[in-house]
Order: structure tokens, then sequence, then C-alpha cells
RNA sequence: GGGCGCAUAGCUCAGUUGGCUAGAGCACCAGCUCGACACGCUGGGGGUCACAGGUUCAAGUCCUGUUGCGCCCACCA
């Protein structure tokens, strides 16, 4: 192949077709659990089907490919595990919404089913993009295994676990306050909610003592405050301070606590606080401790506007430094009131709304049926109108909003599924502690251990339709065919036959074909409640179902047959016998739980059955538990915790050994990027615009463990190309007119056809100009290097007695050596910092060892040699497994490029391997050591770092050369020289470094066009130079260079001077250091004569500088 | 209210256990069509390391406080 005929620029669509393609053909990503290799296992953060992946997706799993690819170069059995995520709420509530906005239909209008199937649509539609995006980015993953968290099989899983946490007595279902969006009707989670002030009010009621528990003296009116006063309709009780003096005290303790620390502008605030606090004791104390006596003697009070009675009590919760002191409970509509009534259960709840946010029939006739703003109207008018509305208060509230249909979100007291948290948390705590589990960077462990210690019991239940159903059915009586399934008759049967009912039911569960360990059953107060694993789910259940309704009427026609009597029966009899229940018969009903399970109920058993579980697969033996997880902080507490008390519970071990957390990536204003928000961006506007390879090293260089990356976004205008900045205004418009040209284009948010049919926008960042430059930087090394490599002998060098060509290791000149020992280091770097995840280290490390060292010198100096017959060899062998070690270096972060160059080097330079300087310890090694002749880069060895190549000697005579080609440089640019201008220079240096100056003289040709006229102890500076002092490793260089035709005195004057100044500054400066005692006592001792040594130099080149200032 | 971070050049970020004149990329300035690369080469300018104290021979780095910003959690009759 002609290579001069390769572009001058690296083609990235071009080698991103090709060779994706590729490695998925050969099998590459593809793991299999009889491997004996060790295996390295990453499970992939299932993306939401909600919508396309952005940028903080791609950093994700940039991040984990690049650990994969180098594991699976270092010879690992490497899996990674990709799939998608139903995300429950979050995908029903953008179908639902795109349902509304397009056809002007809810969710009713389709039913459950047609709702579902219409999610499945989505889900189709976003999973294909998603996983496109994916293998755009060059993500390796496993695809064959490709997985669904809610598909047949994580379906099963789930099933699974809920049973056993069921029949462990782990699940209980009980009552709790939610947070209930009217409008979607369902409850949403705490996360689902945001807090947005609106102005509202504060009212002020007063709730009349029962006539019959007045006293003299003692008020004849409780006073409370409300800001939600159609809530009084459900209040049972008003609660007042068990001892308001002693928490006034308490409360005044503490301000004077802060008094104490505070600072003089704190200090008047706080004292103010205490006058208030003090005033506030004095006025209300007695009243209050009035109250608490009335409290306690069991005083009641008239509820107004619904002619009930509730009782004053005693409770913490009401503080007496607010409002009045005296607090409504509402244990149905508020989250505290709900604790109170815990504390005290005879004063009960009242629930006064139904789903859709309207008031039931537990209210007055006049209220039902209103929603909450006009009950909230009428309450407060007719309080007014009773009298008993004291006083109105204009008042700011942080109100909650649903985040999925931004309305107001009504707290409600509802029937819920939880899961007992206290020893699965524990467990899961400990797997930390214990270090099992090991989080990087370590600060994100005490949250996760904060929020675990909590053990709040988690709410599972999400009253959607898109999700994995609890596999709970609920069992009750039914008389007759009539489904009335009266909570109040079912618990007093179920009562009455509380030992009877479970075992009945057990005795037709085994008769409908189930097996004594596929059910499990719970009685509570009110229901039976009865779970079943069963794969079959539904159906199995519904031939139970019909199976004991006929045998209960089959039963009730044949009296005195008993259970035995069974078998005899089929089902197709049953069936029909069914018809003619008679009507005074009690039967059996079962129902199953409408709810789905919280999302993250599936994601918890994503490490685990993703590879099988419940079944005991190989791969679930081979590569559970996994290596690492990499995910982002805000979900550490809701899916890595589950995961690993998950994978405790169900498999024994935990999920993963370490976690790694990755930063954010932030917009230009700081803030997360995200759909919602219209800041952001695909991957593939990046990937299109700069490449895959540019992308995933952009991504990479910015992944520090201390910061999230702040990204300024761009939007590039398809017409002219220009880019103008993404702005909280213009970022959500469907349609922008382009700053410079003025004609417009449309964006992500297009939705109307006049919008879409405009050309695109890509949005871009320079961020990745950085990548695309060094991705094309890199290809020119290479394409450079084929040029070159023509003739290339791979016997060459070979250690094999009597081969021929023309290495040796007599033959390395001091840059090649230079270079393999730099080699030997940046390989020990990259593999070190890629293992800690230092990812940002590893990018650099490899950027700057490319660039300013293979390219701008090792590189630059081939050319020399390349015309020396006698060179030609050893260069092109050195140069050709220097390419190939920083190939394979490099292609963790850069696949498409890295394999595109490996492909030609393989054309002129099969193998490249160099015979170690020293034989590789022998033993089993994961780590590569030869690139040997791999039919692709995925899969050739990870570079060993031939750690006897390194040479610190060699390293610092290198550095030598530089500092005196970068003096010959500097002056010839100072000193406006043409480039095109060839200039001679002297060297006074040791001998030892003139020895070793002396060979690189084609260098200073090529490199600076400067030749060497003297060098050595004796070289004298040319009548007219320009010069600088550089320290050498044996000590003071001075270069010379002759300006005689081209001198500019004034400037080379300035120069000097200036840098005089500067030198005579420092010598002070370390001079004064080591005049003081403390310094030279206390410090030790080789910072000490680090420091006199640092003054001889400097006073060295100070002279010489000075010299150099006398002969100008 | 509790917790966790962050603040270094115009911009985006490095700066490992305190120790040479605080670095990089982009942007900026000057000069370069030399056969790998103008997405390039060579050189240059640019920083009171947010502020105030403290510890230390020595602080961008450690401690305390202040200010500003971000995130998480809790709560708000």
């Amino acid at each position: 192949m002609d290579f001069k005929s390769l572009a001058s620029q690296y083609d990235h669509a071009a080698a991103q077709k090709r060779w994706y393609p590729f490695w998925e053909s050969r099998g590459y990503f593809h793991a299999e659990a009889n491997d004996p290799r060790p295996p390295f296992t990453i499970v992939i953060p299932p993306p939401n089907v909600t919508g396309a992946l952005h940028l903080g997706h791609a950093l994700n799993n940039t991040l984990q490919d690049i650990l994969i690819r180098m594991k699976r170069m270092q010879g690992f059995n490497t899996l990674w595990m990709p799939g998608t995520d139903h995300a429950g709420i979050a995908t029903q509530a953008v179908v639902e919404r795109r349902l509304f906005e397009e056809e002007k239909k809810t969710r009713h209008d389709l039913g459950r089913e047609g709702l579902v199937a219409r999610i499945w649509k989505w889900k189709d539609q976003y999973e294909a993009r998603i996983l496109s995006q994916l293998k755009q980015m060059g993500c390796s993953c496993d695809w064959a295994r490709t997985q669904f968290t809610f598909n047949e099989h994580n379906s099963r899983a789930v099933r699974e676990w809920f049973f056993h946490l069921f029949k462990d007595g782990k699940v209980y279902r009980g009552k709790r306050l939610v947070n209930w969006d009217t409008f979607l009707q369902t409850a949403v989670s705490d996360d689902e909610v945001f807090h947005e002030p609106v102005k509202g009010h504060f009212w002020h009621f007063k709730y009349p003592v029962a006539a019959k528990d007045r006293r003299p003296g003692e008020p004849e009116f409780v006073t409370i405050a409300t800001t939600r006063p159609e809530t009084m309709l459900g209040d049972t009780a008003v609660a007042v301070h068990p001892d308001p003096a002693a928490a006034f005290d308490k409360v005044g303790a503490e301000l004077r606590e802060k008094l104490l620390q505070a600072t003089v502008k704190e200090k008047a605030e706080l004292e103010e606080q205490m006058t208030l606090l003090l005033d506030r004791r004095a006025k209300v104390l007695p009243q209050l401790e009035q109250l608490r006596d009335m409290a306690k003697r069991g005083v009641q009070l008239e509820l107004p506007l619904t002619g009930r009675t509730i009782p004053l009590i005693t409770d913490e919760w009401a503080k007496p430094e607010l409002g009045s002191g005296a607090v409504k409970i509402t244990p149905a509509h508020d989250a505290n009131d709900y604790e109170v009534w815990q504390r005290h259960p005879e004063i009960g709840a009242i629930n006064i709304l139904n789903p859709d946010g309207t008031l039931n029939e537990n209210v007055p006739q006049q209220y039902r049926g209103l929603v909450v703003r006009k009950a909230r109207e009428a309450v407060v008018a007719d309080m007014e109108a009773a009298g008993v509305l004291v006083e109105v208060e204009d008042r700011e509230i942080d109100l909650a909003h649903s985040d999925r249909s931004k309305t107001p979100i009504e707290p409600y007291l509802a029937d819920q599924w939880f899961v007992k948290m206290d020893e699965l948390a524990q467990s899961a705590m400990d797997a930390v502690t214990s270090g099992r589990v090991k989080i990087t960077p370590e600060r994100y462990a005490k949250g996760y251990l904060d929020w675990l210690n909590e053990k709040r019991d988690w709410p599972i239940g999400r009253q959607l339709w898109w999700g994995h159903r609890i596999p709970v059915w609920r069992v009750s009586l039914n008389y007759g065919g009539s489904i009335t399934a009266d909570r109040n008759t079912v618990a007093e049967t179920l009562k009455r036959s509380q030992e009877e009912a479970p075992s009945q039911l057990r005795k037709y569960l085994l008769a409908g074909g189930l097996k004594e360990e596929e059910f499990a059953m719970q009685l509570d107060d009110e229901m039976l409640y009865c779970c079943i694993l069963n794969p079959l789910g539904d159906q199995a259940l519904s031939a139970v179902s019909q199976y004991w309704n006929a045998l209960e009427s089959a039963i009730e026609s044949r009296t005195g047959s008993d259970m035995a009597s069974i078998d005899e029966f089929n089902l197709g009899e049953f069936a029909t016998a069914a018809a003619s229940i008679p009507s005074r018969k009690v039967i059996f009903r079962m129902d199953r739980e409408d709810d789905v399970l919280d999302t993250w109920f599936s994601s918890a058993l994503w490490p685990h059955s993703t590879l099988g579980w419940p079944d005991e697969t190989p791969e679930l033996k081979k590569f559970y538990p996994t290596s690492v997880l990499i995910t982002s902080r805000d979900i550490i507490t809701l899916w890595v915790a589950r995961m690993v008390l998950a994978g405790l519970y169900n498999v024994g071990d935990v999920p993963f050994h370490e976690v790694y957390i990755t930063p954010k990536i932030l917009d230009g204003y700081g803030e997360t990027m995200s759909k919602s928000k219209g800041n952001g961006v695909d991957p593939l506007d990046i990937i299109e615009k700069f490449g895959a390879d540019a992308l995933r090293f952009g991504l990479a260089h910015l992944t520090t463990d201390t910061q999230d990356v702040k990204l300024p976004v761009d939007f590039e205008c398809p017409h002219c190309g220009t880019q103008f900045a993404q702005t909280k205004k213009n970022r959500q418009l469907p349609r922008i007119e382009c700053e410079k040209c003025g004609k417009p284009f449309s964006t992500q948010w297009a939705e109307k056809p006049e919008d879409k049919a405009l050309p695109r926008g890509a949005v871009v960042s320079e961020r990745f100009e950085l990548g695309r430059n060094f991705a094309n930087k890199l290809w020119n090394a290479a394409r450079f290097s084929l040029i070159n490599l023509e003739g290339y002998d791979a016997s060459a060098g070979s250690t094999a007695p009597g081969s021929a060509g023309g290495f040796s290791e007599n033959d390395l000149l001091l840059e090649d050596r230079w270079l393999l020992s730099r080699l030997a280091t940046v390989t020990q770097q990259v593999t070190d910092t890629l293992e800690r995840y230092r990812y940002a280290d590893a990018a650099r490390t490899l950027y700057d060892f490319a660039w300013n060292e293979f390219c701008s010198f090792y590189v630059e100096m081939t050319k020399a040699r390349f015309s020396v017959p006698d060179q030609r060899q050893t260069a092109q062998r050195v140069l050709a497994h220097g390419l190939d070690v920083l190939m394979r270096l490099l292609h963790p972060m850069m696949p498409f490029l890295t394999e595109e160059v490996w492909q030609l080097l393989g054309q002129v330079a099969p193998t490249r391997d160099l015979p170690a300087a020293v034989e590789p310890v022998p033993g089993p090694s994961l780590k590569g050591t030869g690139s040997g002749a791999a039919e692709s880069i995925c899969i050739a060895p990870w570079p060993a770092a031939d750690t006897a190549r390194q040479n610190a000697t060699i390293e610092q005579q290198f550095a030598d050369f530089q500092a005196v080609l970068g003096a010959v440089r500097e002056i010839r640019q100072t000193q406006n020289i043409a480039q095109r201008e060839e200039i001679t220079f002297s060297v006074r240096c040791d001998g030892a470094t003139a020895d070793l100056l002396r060979p690189m003289q084609p260098y200073f040709t090529q490199m600076a066009r400067a030749t060497a006229t003297n060098l050595g102890q004796n070289a004298g500076a040319p009548d007219v130079a320009a010069s600088r002092t550089l320290t050498g490793r044996q000590g003071q260089i001075e270069v010379h260079v002759d300006v005689s035709r081209f001198i500019d005195t004034k400037a080379e004057r300035k120069r000097l001077e200036k840098e005089r100044d500067n030198f005579l500054k420092q010598i002070g400066s370390i001079e004064s250091k080591l005049a003081n005692k403390n310094f030279v006592e206390k410090a030790p001792a080789e910072v000490v004569d680090q420091q006199r040594a640092k003054l001889d130099e400097l006073r060295g080149q100070l002279a010489s500088i000075e010299a150099a200032l006398k002969r100008l």
C-alpha cells in the first residue's frame, strides 16, 4: 500500500464505520462462562428508556469501556453486561404526556393494557436508539446478553425476590402518607417531588371547648393555625406540649448556646430572638399549662362545621414557641400528624380525599366532591360565618409539586407495601464498613452509610401501570357471587376463622397445582394476602381461582364430600359448575394487587438477575460478584445501596467489589444536564463533528476525582457553521435564528412540522477540540511512520543467533534508549492510574508523552536517521515499537483510531516487539508483553513496562540535549532570526556533556537549523553572541549563538536585564532563607542542601548573564 | 437546619504525603507553506492561588472563620 496517499486528516467517520462491525463480527466483546481466564465484569447502569442518552451517559459509559478494554487486553475474561431500565414512573409519564399532547387522550381512554402496549412501543424505539448510541461511542458490551429490567427473565427474578422477602416477613403492608399526585392519580416518591414557594395564607381558627368540659377560669377556645384550612375536616385531635415550660427552657438554652459562639452580626439577630422568646414565654406559658392540664383531664373540643368532637391531647410535636402553641392533628394528611397518631392510636385518622383530589364521604355533605382549592374557600367562609376565624396572615409557602404533572401534591394516607429495612440495611452497611465494597472517591461512603443508618422502611408500591405488578393476591370473602368485598365483613369473617382461612386457602392452592414452596401467606387485621411465586403468574392464578370457585360450589352441591375427593374433578367441569354457586355460600375471592413495584426494586437485582439468577447459571458462578460498578453519585442510595443488600440477600455475596462514582457533566452555568432542562447534549452530535475517539478522550481527560465538569456548549448553525453559546434563554426553543447569518434552524425541541422541516443545528462544545486535535496528531505521526517504515525488517533484531538485520542493543542511540525508558515509565503510569480510576491522569500522561516526547522529539529525530543507512533499521524498529506500544496504551480511550493504525501498521511491520532488556519474570502474568501479531488491537496484549529499560541517567542526558536545543530555538525567536537562516552556535560545558551533544549535530540541524561549531570546556563565545545559561546534569551549560548577522542589541539587552533581575530576586530569596537559622536547623538536611546547590547554580548563571551583558 | 464538595491565567481545568521561578488545553500576541500534521510548528505575554486569621523554618497545599457557588438529605401547624 502506498501510505503517502493516506489522508492528512484522520477520518473518524470511516474508522468508526469500518471497525465496529469488524469487532462485533469477530465476537471480541462476547464472554463465555467456561472461559478459564479470570473474569472481569461490569454491569452497565441501565439507562432509562425514557429518552436518548446525553453526555452524562457518554461519560459514564466511556469510563466503563476504558476499563473493560484495558482488562480485555490484560487477558481477563471480560464481560460488560448491557441493558436498559424500564424506569416506571418516568417512562409512563412521558408516554402519557405525549398521548395527551398528540391525541388528547388520557390513560383511562386506553385502559391498562392499551397504555402498557403503547409504552412497550416507546421502549422499543428508545432502547434501539440508546443501544445504537452506545455502539457509536465504541462501547464494547456483550450485546448478545442485552437485558431489560422488565423482560421476562427479570420479571421472574423480581417475583422471586419479592416472594422470599414476603415469606421471610420482610415485606409487609402498612398505611403511610404518600405524596399523592391528584392529576396522575398515583403516589410519587419524595425524589419525584420539587418544592416551589407560592403565595398563601396562614389562617388562625379557634375551636370551642366542649360545653360539658368547660370549667371557670379556663379558656373557652383553643386557637390553632394552618396553611391548609380544609384539612380541619379531617382533624382528629389538637395537641399541646406536655411540659411547655421545659420546652421553652430547652429552646432558650439552645439559643444561648448559639449566642455564645455567634459572630457580631448574628448576635443582634439571636438576641432579638431571645427577647421574643422570653416575651412569648411570659405571655403564653400560663395558658399553655392550663391547656396541658385540660388535656390530661381528657377535655374534648368541638370541631367546627363537622359536628364532631375531638380530644385535646399532649404531644411533644406541639412546639410552644410556634403558632399559638397548640396544633391541630390531621393524621391522614400530614406526615408529622401521622407520627402523632402512631403515639396516640386512640385518636384515629380520617382520610378526607378521593384519589382524584376531591373531598370524599368523610366530610359533611356540602363539601363532598369539591376539589381542594374550592373546599378551602368554602371552609374559610364557613369558619368566618361561624365566628371562629381569628385572623388571616399572608405567607409564602414552600409547596410540594409533582415533578411529572407539575400539580400540587396532596399528602394522602394510603395502603402500601413496605420492605423492612433493619437487617437488610445493616448488611449493606457492613459490606462497606468491612471493605468488601470499596467506594471511590471515599467521601461518598458517608452518604451511603448515613442514609442506610436511618433504616427507614422502603415503600415499594407505585400506583402505576408500567412496571412489575406486585405478585400478591388479596384474599377476600365473597357472598354468593356479589363482588362487594366489604372490608368489615371480610375482617369479621376472617377473624372468626383466623386459624382456618389460611389453611383452607393452602389446600386449594395445592389442589390447584401449586407447590408448597411456591406460595406464602400473610394475615393482617383486615385481609389475607397471598404471594405466589409461580412464574406463570396471572395465568396460573386464574386457573387456581376458577378451580376453587368451582370446587366450592361442587362441595356445596355434594353434601358431605371431603377434600380428598377433589382429584376426581377437572377444570372444565368446575368452570361449568361455577355458574351455579348458591347465593348464600361464602367463597374465597382473590384479586391481584393493582400496584406495580418501585423501579429500584427491579434495578436492585441487576448485577445478579442479568447473570441468570434465580437460576444457578454458569454465568452467575463465573461473573458474580462483578468487579466494579461505575455510576453517578445521585443514585448511591437509591440504587447502589439496594443492589448491595439485594445481592447479599439473594446470592449471599456483594454485587461488586468496587464502586467508582463519576463526576457530573454540568452545562456552562454549572447546572446538571438533563433533557427536561434542555441543556442535554446528544453524544452523536459530538461524534459526528469530532469523532468518537475525540469524545472519549475528551471525557476521560476531564475526569478528575475532585470536580464536576463544567462544559459550556454552543449551537452550530447548519447554514454557515457559526457557533454561538447556548444560553438559558435559547436552550428550550424549538427553532433558533443564527446570530450571524440570521437563518433559522431547528433544535431537539422541534415538534411542529414547520420547525422540524428546518435543518437541525448541532449542539457542540469546543472542549472536544482537544481530543480531535490529538487524534489528528496521532494519525499523522502514524502516517509518517508508515511512510518511512518502507523496508522494515521484522527479523531485524531477532534474538535468534545469526539473524540478519541491523538491530542490536549496541546500535541503540541515546534517543532510542530515552524513548524506551520513557515508554516503560508511561506504561507503568497509565496502567496504574487507570487501575485507580484516575482517568484524567492517564489521559494527560498519554497526551503529553505522545505529543511532546514521541512526536516532538523521537519522530522528529528519526527524520535525520532514515537517510543514514547504518541507522535506518534501528530507527525503524524502535519507531514501530514505540508506535505499537503507544497505540495499545491509547486503545481503551481511542479505540477506533488505534485500530485503524494497528491494521495499517500490520501491513508494513507485522511484528513490532523488541527483545526485552531483561527476561520477563516467569510465572502466570495477566499483563501482556509483546504485541505479537494480534489480528485486532482489541485483543492485543496490554503493554508490560520493560522496567529494565528505565534509566534516569539517559533521561537526564536527553534532557540536556533538549535544553540546549530549546536555548538555540529561543534565541532564534527572540532575535527574530528567520526560520530559513542557517546559524551557528557554541556550547561551553563539561567534557561528558560535550561528548553527549557531539553526535546530536544532525538533530540541531534538523530541528533548529543550527550548527554547533565548538563544544567543550574551552569553547568560547562568538564575538557577537546571544547566550543562555542552563543547568545540566554535570554542571553549567552555556549556549552561545553567533548573532553577528542578526543582532538586535537593544532587544537582547532588555531581555538579559530582565533575566538578571529575575535571578537577583531568586538569589536574594534563597540567601535570606539560608541566612535564617530556623530554616537551616529545622528543615531536613536534604532540603537545605538542595537550596545551597540551587544558590550556587543561580550565581553561576547570573555570572554568565552578566558576562553576556558586558559583551554587548 | 444537617451533610458533602468547589473557588488557581480571559475560559475550562491539573497541581499525590507542605519544599526549586504554580502548570496544561483553548483563547491572545509574534514568526513560520521545512515532504507527518495549520486539527500544525517555534517562541512569547498572562495568575496577590476567593477573603481574613492561625500552625510551620516553609502554606495553592494543613487548621479556624468569612464570602460566593453547587449537590445531597431533612423540615417548614
